[in-house]
DNA sequence: AATGAATGAGTATTCATTCAT
DNA sequence: CATGAATGAATACTCATTCAT
């Protein structure tokens, strides 16, 4: 009995072809993926890709949104919820979080908005709205929390949660261009924790 | 018939294009700019411009090449021939420099690698040998400079010097995407300097 | 599980159908209308449409032969049954026929049998054997009669009933597209039939 | 020595095109005419037909201007630079000019208005304004001057040059339909002139 | 009978690149 | 050298039609 030409797996399609797409620019970027070739890898026709996103643009935002909130809300969900003081959360989750990020699929997503976000004010809007602000308030609340807690001195840092953010950017910007001459980006999301831990806790660095 | 009173220098014109090539791939991208309209800018017609780039990758590729390198130059003179301290330098040429980038047109450039690199590791293989490695080598240089001389001490700091690099790159793409929650940049870059310097000269930051 | 209070007839089916194609072609057109849009406005799946009508062009064509041919009908008869004079039948049944068809839904029909006609012979001919064959003949008959009963004397007129369908057809293409400046199609017409009686009756018009 | 791939022709292409479009326009109307197919017939590549013209749309708008305008232009001419009577013109002139446009070029174009023309609201204006306007209006300059000249006497007819204009409207849509079935548009057309000329002069028709 | 998810052929339009002049 | 007319491959998106459920 041969393959039947048609499913019917209303539920699923989406996911299906978020993921495709997801891979697909990731190979080649935005603009160089074909929505043929997301179609074909998802298994399904372009017409019903279109049934689900009405555009190219669309589908990119489907995909942002899909696989990057998540990344943010499980680490603010530790946050709100851990005992944790904030230097165990510094050096145990968002460590870990920061260390892996590089080498994932995110990664990829995070230089895709780089590359393509001034054209997709909206998205930007979403992604500063739904990901960079509510990262940043994370971190500015830990500090502050770690402040209320006598575990760190207040400074001009309880300001720059950006500083934070930094290596992580850098080291997905890094890594995914110049994978080959890239320094082991643990260390050096490693020493800037280091480095802000210490500063905030009045030690010499 | 009269003489055409500014006859155009044969050897202005590649640089002529390369800069009306900067304007356009800096307002729309380099996927969304055409190379009429490259031509069109530098008052050159479409013939004229294949004739000295033979392909759009080529036109990118001079671009890059032409605008970023003399910056990192000028960066690397200055640490070489100066008798300023480390701290001097940090704190003087290099802070300027990393706090004009990112609101220069270097900084859609540094965006433009970041989003078009991957497609041309050629380009990328040029932009590592003559702008990041000769920039985090003068860095490194720098600290090695501080340390001889009583100046730092030795941490693993001096084999990071991309800890000195993030910030810059951190602004650029913040500004270039979010230029209206943007931090004050310079603030930022400060932040970092200080923290980086406290701690090579073993204060409490 | 309570009974649908209205539960649509099978039989009314295809005619709830036509209505909204009929409808949908007028608004958007043969080409621009959607067989989805139609379904829709029948209340109806796609797939059902598909079961009543094989194909759009089918669709088409069952909505001309349904709206249009019972007008034609409904003259024919008048003349037929009525023991009116030609004049009396022309200056009343025919006038009004005339004067009201421009601004129907028949009207749009027209147009778009216009328009579409030449791809569709098939309806092309079916149009001719039931409208305007019939249309034209009754006129010829009435006229007939006329002379019969020496209300009208006999001239080329008798050859011609085209003459009195021309300003119909005029009104009706010149109101689709001139709306704004079209002439009170009433008097257009009226002016028509003037002129053809007072000829058919020998007086000086 | 082979055929140039190209042949540098900007004078003539335009026209080249819009008689290739009116060829196709007319075969298969405009929805149904490929671009592609245009262009192959004008012998030219796509890409320089949209040199050219812009969209599908502006291709057919610049097939009507350029085909049916000179037609009018023609007829009005006439009537302002003859010394002819009014009735002279009206059988002379216009009748040859009414009973050739039905078969004619002109004839199509005109269908493809009717079918096309309330897509395009500014193309109906300019055919309004250049066409439909300056024909009436001619029409009725004519009959005015008639009447000066005694030739004619004043009737409701003087303000509806429409009466002359309708054989023609319809024997185009006519013939383009039931081309088989048509009645001599040439004896309808001479029929109407003849009703309506005995009608101004007073004459028993 | 009824649904609507799924198909895929079909088409207008763009733009880097070439080459006759 | 210089031009810009000419090319044509490449691609997002539509919609009539089908068919598993």
């Amino acid at each position: 009995m041969p393959e039947p030409r048609f499913r019917r797996r209303k539920e699923d399609r989406p996911q299906e072809i978020t993921e495709a797409a997801l891979t697909a620019f990731a190979e080649k970027g935005y603009a160089a993926t074909r929505v043929d070739d997301v179609a074909k890898r998802a298994g399904v026709s372009k017409g019903l890709l279109y049934l689900y996103f009405k555009t190219k643009e669309d589908l990119f935002k489907a995909v942002i949104r899909s696989f990057v909130v998540p990344r943010i809300d499980a680490l603010t969900t530790i946050i709100d919820n851990s005992e944790m003081s904030a230097e165990e959360f510094l050096r145990g989750p968002f460590f870990e979080f920061a260390r892996t990020l590089p080498g994932s699929h995110i990664s990829i997503l995070i230089r895709l908005m780089i590359a393509e976000g001034p054209k997709h004010p909206d998205l930007l809007q979403f992604y500063w709205d739904n990901v960079v602000s509510r990262g940043l308030g994370a971190i500015s609340e830990l500090l502050e929390r770690g402040v209320q807690q006598g575990e760190f001195r207040r400074s001009a840092v309880n300001e720059l949660p950006h500083l934070f953010a930094m290596p992580v950017l850098f080291s997905v910007v890094f890594r995914s261009l110049f994978e080959k001459q890239c320094p082991d980006t643990d260390k050096l999301i490693g020493a800037q924790l280091d480095l802000l831990i210490a500063h905030m806790k009045g030690d010499v660095a």
